[in-house]
DNA sequence: GCCGCTATGTGAGCTACCGCACGTCAATGC
DNA sequence: GCATTGACGTGCGGTAGCTCACATAGCGGC
């Protein structure tokens, strides 16, 4: 670990006017969240809400049958638990850490009370809330007409935006749930892409060597979301 | 039209507080929304929120390949233009009218006025919305795991939810749109059902002829968002 | 009652992905 | 170093849904 997280970090809680973040501040608990822990479990009730700094959490659903489905990823751009202030505090999707990292969690009545404000904070969990439905609607027609290939590629490209230093730490068999495929599915599709000089894999470490080769073999679902949540949520501070 | 339909033929604006629902009733404006009609193109500048009363909308998006896929439909349960009060006037998606009937029209300004009083109506629509998210998630998993048949009877049954009189009106060309499949392989699952006693259909008039084996064939997806929603909006007022 | 249009049915060939059953190979513990 | 274990690669048959191409059949307008 470098440095410490700073809660600025996540740019949610960095396009908060200054004096909104002091007063949650002493609130926000920075934490580590560990590869694969479960934030919370369908149907349970939400205590916290989270705002990821380099942790990226995947909300996911899972059938009867027992096959998984990303619906959205939460990184640094957004936070885990919209249903806090929506209304509901339980959910029907599962919520589980997808790339270990730090995150700030914040109680649930800090942020309700907060939210009530009818501030800074509201208005920009709403528009929050917006982005994460655009997330949830492109990959329905993601899912819908869109190659294992095309969706690899689109999951990797998003997880590097969110995450642009390090390697992306997962093995085929996550990453096949996450994509709501089969293992051996993730197999070839990411043999393709090493093929063509896009990756590097060694065991749970994917190393991206070309980027805009993935960006070619993408869907246009790539491009769209990131245009339109551009649109919604705030810009990245500049470095 | 057997009778004039009134504001409370939709079930949001039923379970609004009567004072609210005082307040909003002259802006209220009754409209007939013809099949096929597009309430807002996608990336347009919403003016109105409508709330369904007969009518059913569909919310959907079109691929650059032309491909269309329904992501949510919205009837007597809930509203169209979410991004209103969400923060976004523009919406990513394309509404277009499903089912001809009737709805109300609020212009945006008095709901975003009303919202902003954080009273009743804020806390609905609110709830709406991750009603509405429910429903996006549970079509990601679905277009991912299910079959044409499955979602064919879904569809059928969430149509048959918001309107129990009449026969289903939609030609096989436009249910394909919605669930984002060729027209052939609805002819054949529609075929099917047919063969099984389910329906008679008839040059784009659909007659439910046998419900439970209709619930019997769907995926899980049509009782689990069922649940799910029902849990997040009030319930229909008995007759 | 006829025409033309749109909606519906049908089929042949193809591809992506699934399910299953293996083989293999890198890391970790002893 | 050596076994064990989890991660990765591969192949084969099956099938749902796709593309393309064409046949038929309700229904409105005249």
């Amino acid at each position: 670990m470098p440095t410490a997280p700073k809660p600025t970090d996540n740019r949610l809680l960095a396009a908060l006017p200054p004096e909104v973040l002091q007063r949650l501040a002493p609130d926000l608990q920075p934490v580590h969240l560990a590869l694969g822990a479960s934030l919370y479990a369908p149907g349970s009730k939400l205590q916290h809400a989270y705002f990821p700094a380099t942790a990226i959490v995947s909300l996911h659903y899972i059938t009867e049958s027992g096959a998984s489905t990303e619906i959205a990823g939460v990184g640094n751009e957004g936070m885990v638990g919209v249903g806090l202030f929506l209304g509901s505090a339980s959910m029907s999707s599962a919520a589980m850490v997808g790339t270990a990292g730090s995150a700030f969690r914040l109680d649930a009545r800090v942020l309700r009370q907060e939210f009530s404000q009818a501030g800074g904070l509201q208005s920009l969990l709403l528009l929050y809330a917006m982005a994460l439905m655009a997330q949830y609607g492109q990959n329905a027609v993601c899912n819908r007409h869109h190659s294992v290939d095309e969706k690899l590629s689109r999951w990797l490209l998003e997880t590097l935006d969110r995450n642009p230093e390090q390697p992306v730490v997962i093995t085929q068999e996550l990453m096949a749930n996450m994509l709501g495929v089969r293992r051996e599915s993730v197999t070839v599709a990411a043999g393709k892409l090493q093929q063509a000089g896009c990756l590097s894999y060694r065991r749970g470490h994917i190393g991206v060597l070309d980027r805009s080769a993935l960006e070619h073999r993408t869907c246009e679902c790539y491009g769209a979301l990131k245009k339109e949540v551009a649109a919604l949520l705030p810009a990245p501070r500049p470095r």
